[in-house]
DNA sequence: TAGTAATGTTGCTTTATTAGCGATTCTAGA
DNA sequence: TCTAGAATCGCTAATAAAGCAACATTACTA
């Protein structure tokens, strides 16, 4: 569920964050006004937030001025990912569910978007799963539709107001519905989009939620639930 | 070289990344006025905080109303470590290192801390490095000892300021000798507190240097130097 | 089960920080 | 060398943040 704001947010913590998002986000260097224009805001205040972040160390500017992110950013990011024990749990347990041929992948829903920890098609090296993948619009992903099958369906119409949904051309009534189902069956099923007849099955993993498990591949219908089954025995594992 | 504060920074974020950064490295779960305390900041300030990051999605909290790190954390972590390449293009390097049957590491340096992305001894899967470390304290490490070595005497100075130095009991013109001595040789070499007689060998890597990366065992003098030179070419492939 | 202590959070008011404008400095390219 | 765009600064007014006191919630013990 996401947190409802309190009392009394603190507006700079959020224009700082959203500016460490867009500039985290981003594959090259960026720089002061481009960020600035990314995020529709003053040069001055985007300077002064890259800036001060430049000095804890969480961002750092390049030779050319841009900036990218710091050791600070890596280190926050070490201490999320590998000491709360996230991706040390996942790793073994993904390798094993790679026996069964299929690409594996473990994804975190933000807002609208999912990132995938992992993602190892057969045939690759398990460590070169790890960011593979970057940031992908959450409703073209199962790992996408099985976190958001978990928020209410009022948070996804906020998530998604005034908004073209990728993959739901009917708009957000459609995803409502798909959400529903997936709510039911307590799993996501989805058509992967591209021509090959592929499919995703994903399951949510910790309580509440906070990562999602898949498989994708050739799976016919009749596969999908040992397939489902494989991942519901695995999520213990992962989510701590 | 750490950036200057700017004429204007943000004082609300340099709170918020501080709250983050407590909680980011708490091992448990931990509540607000807990955080407070170690922050010696007021709780209402902290709580207000805390909730703003969980309104992001960059905290969350638990049933037991205590604060972790949040799915929003974790994609950002994935973004810095993973899509920014750091990873991807270390791992292959680092395996290629663990031909010598010594302990491999890579981190980073923050404030006073050495973060380890990697660090796998002789014996252990590669993908198993990730997260086995968490923070030590610069001064115990080769990594941080090569990386503060990249600092101006200066703000070494401010960051041990009033400050015990572990492992330089004779204070900070101990460490400062040992940094100077570290420049002009381009890399450190560094005993082990431990009763084994090892020592590690680390290089820093990037410009300006961000991450470090070592070896570490028994390492005779005299074995030094073909280490370094590994080293030295390894560097380049990961700071990219 | 009731009481107590600790924790989490809110409302209000004051103050300090932040925002934005215009100016200045810096850099890259022609 | 000049110009345009980007980065950053200084100043001032406005608003957001801080802190205090109060209230709400939870956990533990007798």
């Amino acid at each position: 569920m996401r947190a409802k704001l309190n009392a009394q947010p603190n507006q700079s913590l959020i224009d700082g964050i959203a500016t460490l998002q867009a500039l985290a986000t981003s594959p090259e260097p960026v720089g002061c006004r481009e960020l600035a224009r990314r995020l529709d805001a003053d040069p001055t205040k985007i300077n002064r937030l890259l800036k001060t972040l430049a000095y804890l160390g969480i961002a750092r500017q390049t030779a050319n001025r841009k900036y990218t992110a710091g050791a600070g950013m890596h280190v926050l990011a070490a201490q999320s990912l590998f000491a709360s024990g996230l991706i040390r749990r996942a790793l073994p347990v993904l390798e094993g569910l790679r026996r069964f041929g299929h690409t594996v992948a473990l994804g975190v829903l933000w807002g609208d978007s999912v990132s995938y920890l992992f993602h190892a098609p057969p045939g690759i090296e398990a460590s070169a799963g790890l960011g593979r993948i970057g940031l992908l619009p959450a409703t073209t992903s199962g790992i996408g539709i099985v976190l958001l099958s978990e928020h209410d369906d009022d948070e996804v119409r906020d998530i998604y107001r005034d908004r073209e949904i990728p993959m739901f051309p009917d708009g957000i009534e459609q995803l409502i519905a798909k959400l529903a189902e997936v709510r039911a069956l307590g799993y996501a099923r989805v058509h992967v989009a591209d021509e090959r007849d592929h499919h995703v099955v994903a399951v949510s993993t910790g309580d509440p939620a906070h990562a999602g498990l898949a498989l994708s591949g050739w799976i016919p219908e009749a596969a999908t639930e040992p397939l489902v089954a494989a991942l519901r025995e695995a999520a213990p594992e992962i989510g701590g």
